[in-house]
DNA sequence: CATAACCTTGACGTAGAAGTAAAGTCTCGG
DNA sequence: CCGAGACTTTACTTCTACGTCAAGGTTATG
């Protein structure tokens, strides 16, 4: 009973390591979110370690930069083309095609990293804001207390 | 011709200076995000410079956190709260009261501050990451033109 | 080989956040 | 005083990102 094909997930495991429902995973697929995953015979699907992170970094876009479906389908296909051209990286193939994609791949990590670092500089002044606001509150409190001292609750 | 209330706009200049269509500012008005706008005579709504202000800020919570109107709802009447407090902070009232509500607008700021850290460190996180992958580009591209050079394009 | 647990597709439903259309009202410059 | 354009409410529609059955096929285990 050695486990040849050990590296498998099934869709309930990969849907409880992501936290994500297993409809969201057909989902994802649907949409081209997702790579339709290889099947076993019965047509179960069968989801790769990759797939997992796949979906780990789908949420993180959606969640942290607030992205849609379509945004990100556009970002995860960039990666993909990314793996691809790491892939052929070694072989000797047209060197100038390869450059086209490494230059359209920068300038979509670049696109990303603008957003991202735009996001996180109007984030950082939120927080800012935020801060000197409670500063303020915790002044009122203390003068607040001041107050109470000097007429006391009956 | 003095203008007399000369601080007030109609909806379509709250919408063309918020960049949100007029529908959106009547849906927001329904939902509890915004107070009913005084009105002219003959109904039509008329905004201070205050609720453009308060669009715009409502339009960050949507745009940077990502959160739900319901939630935002909650951050905008704790605002409301803050400039009641605000308003009767000289006129001697129940202090006890004002100490309790002081607690709970510090309660909320901090919840919200919360929130806004982890996201920040959550995306310059992400940032890094980004500026490492553009570095390794960075490098494959350079690797790409020596050999380029080595073997140039007939 | 039965059967529980797991999976399949398909179809319809839903919540949030508006968009759009209809039919009528108001305002204001000429 | 009137007509163009801005505004009103009401109602229906759309879009996204899934949720929720339903009816049936597959797999693993005793």
């Amino acid at each position: 009973m050695s486990e040849s094909t050990e590296a498998y997930l099934q869709i309930g495991e990969v849907a409880e390591r992501t936290g994500v429902t297993q409809r969201t995973l057909r989902f994802y697929e649907e949409k081209g979110l997702l790579r339709p995953p290889s099947r076993m015979d019965g047509g179960f699907r069968l989801y790769s370690e990759d797939d997992v992170t796949r979906v780990a970094h789908i949420r993180r876009l959606q969640n942290l930069l607030g992205l849609t479906l379509a945004e990100i389908k556009e970002m995860v296909e960039a990666e993909e083309m990314l793996q691809e051209l790491k892939a052929q990286y070694r072989p000797e193939a047209d060197v100038s095609e390869k450059r086209r994609q490494l230059q359209e791949a920068i300038g979509v990590v670049t696109r990303q990293h603008g957003i991202v670092s735009q996001k996180a500089e109007q984030m950082s002044e939120m927080k800012g804001q935020m801060e000197e606001r409670l500063r303020t509150f915790e002044r009122w409190m203390t003068e607040l207390e001041r107050t109470e001292r000097k007429a006391p609750v009956a």
